[in-house]
Order: structure tokens, then C-alpha cells, then sequence
DNA sequence: TTGTATGCGTTATCAA
DNA sequence: TTGATAACGCATACAA
């Protein structure tokens, strides 16, 4: 590979004549920026990004770290940020941290090593150590997805209040009283938030939370279809069940057919986040979708005005995405003879 | 951050025999070897992998280029590469082609500028042209999932061939006559494969292949549900459909339930490669699953030993995937009136 | 407008 | 066993 040295022997000129007239750092008369040109051209000659980076002290790499690279929102929340970063002439290092706290710290201060120039990060953990970590990165970082309260950087996520709030409010609408919530991670920022959109709605409607009826599922298929199973089997089960994400919702959905049980006509089921392949899925859920392109654009939006104006300080911003409604066929009435007993009691 | 130097003063040694001493890269005595691990130790310190890299010519980066990183199938091989890779030190940079030849060149030649130490490459082009730049790449690659003719390098993909052929016999079997193929992308080394399976197949079979059943869906959905309608309209529908993808059986799938014909009472379908929540759609499809697994950590594998024997030549290897058939409930015999008629003609 | 020289942080060669 | 020094390839302050 040509080097710069190359470059400057062709063009019979010095390397820093050749660094100012391709970088356009400085004044080239235009007779030697040409000469350099062509000199560059002919050799195919291309800095060397190692040595540019070394000396800079940073690359032209972003760091990406969640939980789990496969789960389909961060999957299409990647494609996304690539490609919008690779127009800037950034490329994208991914990391899933499993939603282990060590693991995610590590990954981190490998990226910070490698002298990222930024770092878009859904974190899992909020412990004091790992906010005092956090704060101690000094490359530019936004948080998305997972809010980490008490860390003053950028952060895009969606209202996970008013996402669950919707949901149950339609549920309880349609009559239901025995409503279920099948949650998150218990902890985690996301999880705790639709928890709570859940508890205050059923609240301020004047029905009673029973506790037996909130299970976590941990945000997993797997664990979301043995959850939901546990309130199926109940002989006082729930009529509806508000899942805090898409892949859960399809857990309790497999456990309905599993069991017999039908969707809507003996449970209704409501689900947050867009689920894959969603249109062929019998019946249709109603959910509360977050726009993962707009959190994409966003967080890298907000990371590449970290970077190229890295000399200003910008005050940390949030971008709260509202969640919009998608109405399926997944909820109707509670059935009769149960309405009709609660209603007797 | 503390450099090598600053070690070397605290230790009260040269830099070079820092560098010997933690990289044990050489003959050091115990006692300094101490010396300089505790004032490392004392100063946090750990080698700046840029400086590392230039000096050495390489990064400790891997790329990986596929069509689209939101595809599920990608997204999944990503999700084990890069848990292999991360345990050997190796940092996954990801970009997504579009499928787009010049966007995947681009890409590559970046790639290689930024010296990474392998590439792991789904190629969407086998253009002359590309097997003469793919060539061209002294940087170790393996090929996933397309495999590029002519091109002798580590190949890993699954026997497309026998994938499309064990669908296409079920449904023969089953009865079927007329039996359409949803193809993908014309000219992609699997969809041909795939392509050829089938038509294999019916001959072997004495089927006759009526080209008009054979229709492209550009390994696409939206496409998929498209095409699935063209066939379905059509006064001499087929009575099975053998889509050479999953989001594209969910697509006919989806145009089937759109015309409210019945799945497999009216028309039989069947897939290759897993559905994603495919335990929740009704029917379940009959498939011929890859293992997404299986082909990720064989390809690391290969990719793996060139780079940390990058000093004996080895010739190029294929790993070829066995799929495996998982029978759902989506193939059934064709219905009585149409065979009747078909069986009186 | 152009050239010289230095530093970025390592590793490796060669002396000592 | 240890140390001085030259690369690796580039950018830039300073001189000319």
C-alpha cells in the first residue's frame, strides 16, 4: 500500500505538502495541489486510517452495545444507525452485553480503549457503580431504550408510562377487571416504567391491582409462555393481559392455544412494541408501537452533533418518543359468564 | 491515559523491557518483571490497541458484510459471530450491503483500509468483476450463505439444492400437481439453488414444471405477499406453494388468509429456514430449517484459524448445512374437487 | 507557499 | 538481562 512518503517522492514534494493539499488543511498553490492529485491518484494511494486515528487519538468507529444484537428491535435499530453513520463516514461496532452489568462494562472500556468516537448504549443496569462508571467515559454516549436516572447524557427512548397506559385503559374499557401484567426485567428502567403505566391506570379507573396477576417474564418468549401459562390455568384467570413487549405477548399467545383458550373471545391480549411478522399472526394484537426508526435517527442524530462539535458543551437532551396505537383484533369484551360472576360478587 | 513511558519512569525501567515484561515477549528477571507489573498495575495502565495496530499493520477488528442486518436469519448470525469473536479478543464492525454490489465493494475496501484482520461476507454479487476484486483482498474472508463460483476461498452455507427438494417431495407426495415455487432473487447463487430443487425434483417425479408457477418474491415479504396473490387469483391456482424463504411464506401465507383461503385445506405451503415466532402462527409451517448456529460458529471457525495461522497456507474448506424438515400443520392432500378434475384430464 | 522536524504509543532490532 | 533507537504512517507547529 502506497504511504504518503510514496505520494510526496511522485509528486517531488515534501509529506506535509502532500497531507495539506489532500486534506485541504492548508494554503496548496494550485499547480503542486494538482501534481499532488494526480500523484495520489496514481499510486491509488488513501491515508492510513490506523495512523490517522493514532495520531488524532481517536477513530471513525461507533460503538453499539445492547443486550441482545438479535432481538429484532435492536437488530432494525442497527440497521438504521448504520447506515446513517456510514454516510458520515463511520463504521459501527456492535457488542451485545447478554444484559449482564460486568459484560456491558467491559465491552465499554474495550471501546474506549479502541478510541471510539462514540457510543450509542442500551444499558441494563443502574447500579451507583455502574452510573459512576458511566460517568466517567469521557466519549460521547447516548443512552436509548433504557433510561439510567442520575446520569446527565443524552438519552432516546420511547413513554413507556403512557404505552402501557393506553393498553390497559383499553382493556378496561371493554369491561375488563381482572387484568394481568405480564412485565420486564424486574429492575430495569423500561420494565419498572410500563409496571407503573399499568398500576396507575387500573388505579385511577378505580380497580384494585392484584399483585398475584403482575409476573415477570423477563422480557423473554420463553419465560413470557410459562408466565402466562401460570395465570391461564388459574380457575380465577384473567380476562386480559397486557404484555410489556412483543416477544412475551407471542409467548402468551402460544400458551392460549396450547391451552384451548381462545383470543379474544375468553382473553383479550395487548401487547407493547411492534411484533415481527405481526400481519400473519391470527388474531392481529393491538399494541402500543414505538417508532424504532425514530429512535435510531434520533440517537445517532444527537451523537453526531456530540462529535462534530466536540469543543461546545451541550446540555444533555432527551427525546421521548409518544407510542402510537395499532388496533388489532386481540381484545374484546370479557366473556359473559365470567363478567356476570364478577358482577354478582 | 498512562502510555508505556510513564510505566517505564515508574518502574524505573526502559520501555523496551516494559514491553518485554507484559508482553513476555522476551527474556526479563523476575524481579523487574514485578517492578514493572505493579507500576502498570499502579497506573491502570493497558496499551493503546491503535498504536498496537499501526505497528503491527492489523486491527483486532472483524467485519461483517450481509444484505440487510435487520433480516432475522443475519441478525442471529450475528448475535453468535460476534459472542465467538468478542471471547478471542476480536471487536465485530458490522455494515449492511442493501445487497447493492457497489455499496458492498465500498464497504469491503474500507474495511480492508481499516486493516481488520478478516471479513465475513455474504456476497450479493458474482459478477466477474467482483471474484476479481473479491480476489484482490489479502485480508482473510469467509463467504456465509451465497457462495460465489470461482471464487477459492471459506465457504459455509446450508445444501439448498436438498432444502428445496425435501419440501417439493412432501407436497408431491401429498398429491399435488400443481405446485407453484415462490423463488427469490433471480441470479443470487441460493435462490438458483433453491430454484433447482424444485424443478428437479418435479421432473424426477414426472411432474411437469410450468414456468408460469415459478415466480420471484425477491426473498422479500412485501414481494412475497405480492406474487402470492398473482398465483392465488388465478382460476388455475396451485394447489401448493413452495417459497424459497421464510418471510416470504409468511407473506403467501398472508395473502392466503387476505382471500380467505384456508391453510392447508385449500393450499398447501411450505418454507425454508425458520419462521420467526413460528409457533404462534397458525398453521405451522412445514420447513427446512438451517442452522443459523451452526453456520455462524463454522464460519468463525475458519476465519479464526487463518488469522492465527496466517503463516501456513490452507486450502479453502466448504461447510455444507444439512437443513432439517420440521413438519407443521401447512401441508395437507390437494382438495378433492381440483384433483378430481386434474386426475380427469 | 513549501519544507523540516517532532510526536502519537507501540514493538522490535541491535548493542551493551 | 536491559537499554537506546528506529520504524509504523500521518498531521502539524514552526521555519524558511
Amino acid at each position: 500500500m502506497a504511504t504518503i512518503r510514496d505520494v510526496a517522492k511522485r509528486a517531488k514534494v515534501s509529506v506535509s505538502t502532500v497531507s495539506l493539499a489532500l486534506n485541504g488543511s492548508g494554503p496548496v498553490s494550485p499547480s503542486t495541489r494538482r501534481r499532488v492529485w494526480e500523484a495520489a491518484n496514481a499510486l491509488g494511494y488513501s491515508a492510513n486510517p490506523l495512523a490517522q486515528s493514532l495520531k488524532a487519538g481517536r477513530t471513525r468507529l461507533i460503538g453499539m452495545v445492547v443486550g441482545d444484537v438479535a432481538n429484532p428491535f435492536f437488530a432494525r435499530m442497527l440497521q438504521v444507525a448504520e447506515q446513517l453513520l456510514i454516510d458520515h463516514g463511520l463504521l459501527v461496532v456492535v457488542a451485545g452485553s447478554g444484559g449482564n452489568p460486568e459484560r456491558e462494562r467491559a465491552i465499554i472500556e474495550t471501546l474506549v480503549a479502541q478510541r471510539v468516537s462514540g457510543i450509542i448504549l442500551s444499558s441494563h443496569s443502574s447500579t451507583p457503580e455502574q452510573i459512576d462508571f458511566l460517568r466517567s467515559v469521557k466519549v460521547p454516549l447516548v443512552l436509548v431504550d433504557h433510561k439510567v436516572e442520575g446520569l446527565d447524557v443524552d438519552f432516546v427512548g420511547s413513554d413507556n408510562v403512557l404505552a402501557s397506559a393506553m393498553l390497559t385503559e383499553i382493556v378496561i374499557r371493554l369491561g375488563h377487571k381482572r387484568i394481568a401484567h405480564l412485565a420486564g426485567v424486574n429492575g430495569l428502567w423500561t420494565a419498572e416504567q410500563r409496571k407503573q403505566g399499568f398500576r396507575s391506570t387500573m388505579t385511577s379507573f378505580g380497580l384494585e391491582v392484584d399483585e398475584g396477576l403482575i409476573l415477570s417474564g423477563d422480557y423473554d418468549g420463553e419465560r413470557g409462555y410459562a408466565q402466562a401459562m401460570r395465570l391461564l390455568v388459574r380457575p380465577d384467570r384473567p380476562t386480559a393481559i397486557v404484555a410489556a413487549n412483543n416477544v412475551m405477548a407471542l409467548g402468551a399467545l402460544q400458551a392460549m392455544i396450547d391451552l384451548g383458550i381462545r383470543c379474544p373471545a375468553d382473553v383479550s391480549l395487548t401487547s407493547i412494541d411492534d411484533v415481527p411478522w405481526g400481519k400473519v399472526i391470527q388474531p392481529r394484537i393491538t399494541m402500543a408501537v414505538q417508532s424504532v426508526e425514530e429512535l435510531a435517527r434520533s440517537a445517532t442524530g444527537f451523537l453526531l452533533e456530540r462529535i462534530n462539535h466536540a469543543d461546545v458543551s451541550i446540555a444533555p437532551r432527551e427525546h421521548i418518543i409518544i407510542p402510537s396505537l395499532v388496533t388489532g383484533q386481540s381484545c374484546a369484551p370479557p366473556p359473559r359468564t365470567l363478567r356476570a360472576l364478577h358482577d354478582a360478587k
